[in-house]
DNA sequence: GGTGCCATGTAACGCGTTACATGATTAT
DNA sequence: ATAATCATGTAACGCGTTACATGGCACC
């Protein structure tokens, strides 16, 4: 929903055509470097809040260079963007793949739980490398006129070393159940071993 | 991606059908409170790593019941998924809904931010809720045979523990802008006021 | 004359959700 | 009988990516 919101949130603020919502996405999402929205997107996209009634087309313009189609947002539309400002952005419900990943390598028959580790083992290491990378940025960022890109990397090393944190986590759990390795913890999940 | 693997990854542990396979998915990621994939994403999935070469149709099994289409992974299946699993998981890079709003939210023209502080209100509450409830999950939850939940649970607090912590820095460097108004900090973005 | 930017798309595909549909067995 | 569970899908749509296509203008 960020492109559709992020569309209506540019055209209230005055913006007119396809590439300039674009390239003004771009910037308010981080950068290209963070998101490279593709055009297609924002033109389909555009073109659902058209039919939608959330955004009209009022003409098309063309002062030397080539045809640019002008848009605005109507009243439904700003509506709409009222009533998301409103509402809190609901908490993209963690279909995680590192979990499932994680899951099914405990679930693996390997001895010792080596597979697991090795999953952990892996991960820490490119969530390092990231933070590492993410703190560096940080640090060579402007505070005058770069605010967006530093509350963007703070945002970013916070949930790195989140999953930092909860991958020692795991492992000291895994050491403490690999001690004391309990007569049926049955991590194997079967459909329906029900009574048959 | 998680899907696709996961799948694959419970083939490979000797589940044999769709409906199976759709149960142990379902309890694999954390059960449907957490995530309620349907069945249309598990056939369809299914579909492509069958005409993928990963997956291979051996059979109909007919006993007492309906039908039941035999599913096994392939050489190339278990190549890919232990491909996956020496592969950390990429930053599912933040193509942040809130930090969007957030943005669009600091450009709005408001006298004071006024936006922005609804914003950010309106996100911590619902972060908060989504806090208690978690932990309470987590409370009440049995450390042996739940160790799944428990994991998840862990791993959901951490990250609205972020979300939260983000917030707070957000607002004090809005306090700070506030006392201090530069002269051009733009946080309007436009297309191209290049030169023209 | 080529490179790059401005400006617009279409087509096809992958992932995910919602709604709809079918038919059989099992439990109440 | 009816409701739940087992087991399978199709159709249509939204969001997102990749590849392809078309033209004009500006700069070197």
């Amino acid at each position: 929903m960020s492109v559709r919101y992020g569309l209506l949130g540019l055209l209230a603020q005055g913006l007119r055509h396809g590439y300039e919502l674009h390239s003004a996405f771009v910037a308010l999402a981080g950068g290209k470097d963070q998101w490279d929205v593709k055009p297609p997107q924002i033109y389909s996209t555009l073109a659902r809040l058209q039919e939608g009634g959330l955004v009209a087309e009022v003409g098309v313009e063309q002062e030397g260079g080539p045809e640019k189609r002008i848009l605005t947002i109507t009243p439904a539309g700003r509506a709409e963007l009222d009533a998301w400002f409103k509402t809190p952005v609901v908490g993209e419900h963690l279909r995680d793949e590192l979990f499932v990943k994680l899951m099914l390598s405990l679930a693996d028959g390997a001895p010792g739980g080596q597979t697991a580790r090795e999953v952990i083992h892996v991960q820490r290491e490119a969530l390092y490398r990231d933070l590492h990378r993410v703190t560096a940025r940080r640090q060579a960022a402007d505070p005058r006129g770069e605010l967006g890109q530093i509350l963007l990397l703070d945002k970013m090393a916070m949930h790195l070393e989140a999953d930092l944190r909860w991958l020692e986590m795991v492992e000291a759990r895994l050491e403490e159940v690999q001690r004391q390795p309990r007569p049926q913890p049955e991590p194997r999940l079967r459909g329906r071993p029900k009574k048959q």
